[in-house]
DNA sequence: GACAATGAAAAGAAATTGTTAAGATTGTAA
DNA sequence: TTACAATCTTAACAATTTCTTTTCATTGTC
């Protein structure tokens, strides 16, 4: 994404990370071009009106440069756009300010599809024995009921499957779960698990799911 | 609709309309792409084998121009098509003739719903309790009585319904329904939920309809 | 068996949400 | 243009839910 407005760029990596991509920030046209040039993205978010080089001129001198990522323009709003200096500049698609972001992500989805990088957007889930869990309903069934979690419970579960089988320290679930700026006891990790072992797990006294490893930490298997 | 067999034109149209959709049909490649250019549709037909322009041509001429309307393409028995050009011009679905006409109706479903323009030519509805709710006409209905919803209230309920299921955050909602570029509190969505549920909950104090995921957002089910 | 790590429960602290009402803004008609 | 009405936004407070801490019992390891 290259794009010098603060406000665009927070609401919109934000989105974008939410619905499961990786964001690269560019702040200007020069070190857009550069990224752009070292890195093989997906899609490149280009705004027109830049620092240090414009976005008609980043997007020739990528193309020339043999770099045939997608490329999303944006425009400010009144801006008139030339679109057929655009494509024969090799943008593949405009956008006006303000947009939707439904729109865009719709945009992008087209992209990635002509160039057939493939798609997103699903619904995402797990199950593990008679576990099923909904991420985008935040919604879990234990033996086909449905079960309340707290939005700390739910982020550490998420956490913990996404990355199963491995051991996780109390620490690293913290910096993870709460984040790097939340400073809670170490033992608050130890709470959660308790509960979410409690809604969860068969057995709560002998998790299957939820395993504690004595001085290290916890992990989830299935 | 781009395509030169009158048997198939007929019988297509006949049926589309029927289903609620409106049908424009153009006879020939240049026409069709005139016409896709001129007006905004919400999914294109289009045949392969074509007079004056073929499929492929039309294909990537339209995306040339910035028009990403879903393209779903026919080709005749036996034709090979050549898929993957077919996607690098832009089409988005393919059917071989002869075909069911509910398996072209499912392939437009989802096509549109991939493209988020929603199922438009039907009058779209949806009911759930005793709450109708018409989103051409923007007009709910609540046992019947007609009720009045603010501009926001409307696409607050709308996001929300079209999106059933999904819990989405505050921020995401001001996103997509404020816009990006509004930047309002996010306590204002709350303000907003309460008025909706004031309206069309039986029961505003436990809603059944709009629920809250405490420390996630809202949710609409159904 | 000693010591540290973990599980469990409960109370206080903190955050989130529901609700209301007072400005601010926008749209409309005179 | 002005005045009025409708709508939206913000702020405040109470109610609720969730989170954190603390304590004590239990378990695991050396």
């Amino acid at each position: 994404m290259i794009e010098d407005e603060e406000g665009l760029i927070t609401t919109l990596s934000d989105r974008l990370v939410s619905e499961g991509f990786d964001v690269a920030v560019a702040r200007d046209g020069s070190e857009g071009f550069e990224k752009a040039i070292e890195n093989r993205f997906d899609v490149i978010i280009l705004d027109l009106m830049l620092p240090k080089k414009n976005g008609f001129d980043v997007c020739r001198d990528l193309r020339k440069e043999g770099i045939n990522t997608p490329i999303l323009m944006l425009t400010a709003r009144g801006e008139t756009i030339d679109k057929v200096l655009g494509l024969k500049l090799g943008a593949d698609d405009y956008l006006t300010k303000p947009f939707e972001i439904a729109e865009l992500l719709a945009r992008i989805e087209s992209l990635l599809r002509r160039s057939g990088s493939g798609t997103i957007g699903k619904n995402r889930f797990v199950e593990f024995g008679n576990v099923y869990v909904d991420f985008d309903r935040a919604e879990i069934k234990v033996e086909n009921k449905a079960i309340d979690l707290s939005a700390m419970e739910f982020k550490l579960l998420q956490f913990l499957v996404e990355n199963r089988g491995k051991v996780h320290s109390r620490n690293v679930l913290l910096d993870e779960v709460w984040g790097y700026d939340a400073m809670p006891n170490t033992r608050t990790v130890d709470v959660h698990v308790a509960w979410l072992r409690q809604k969860l797990e068969g057995n709560p006294k002998h998790p299957k799911y939820i395993l504690t490893v004595h001085g290290l930490g916890y992990k989830f298997v299935d």
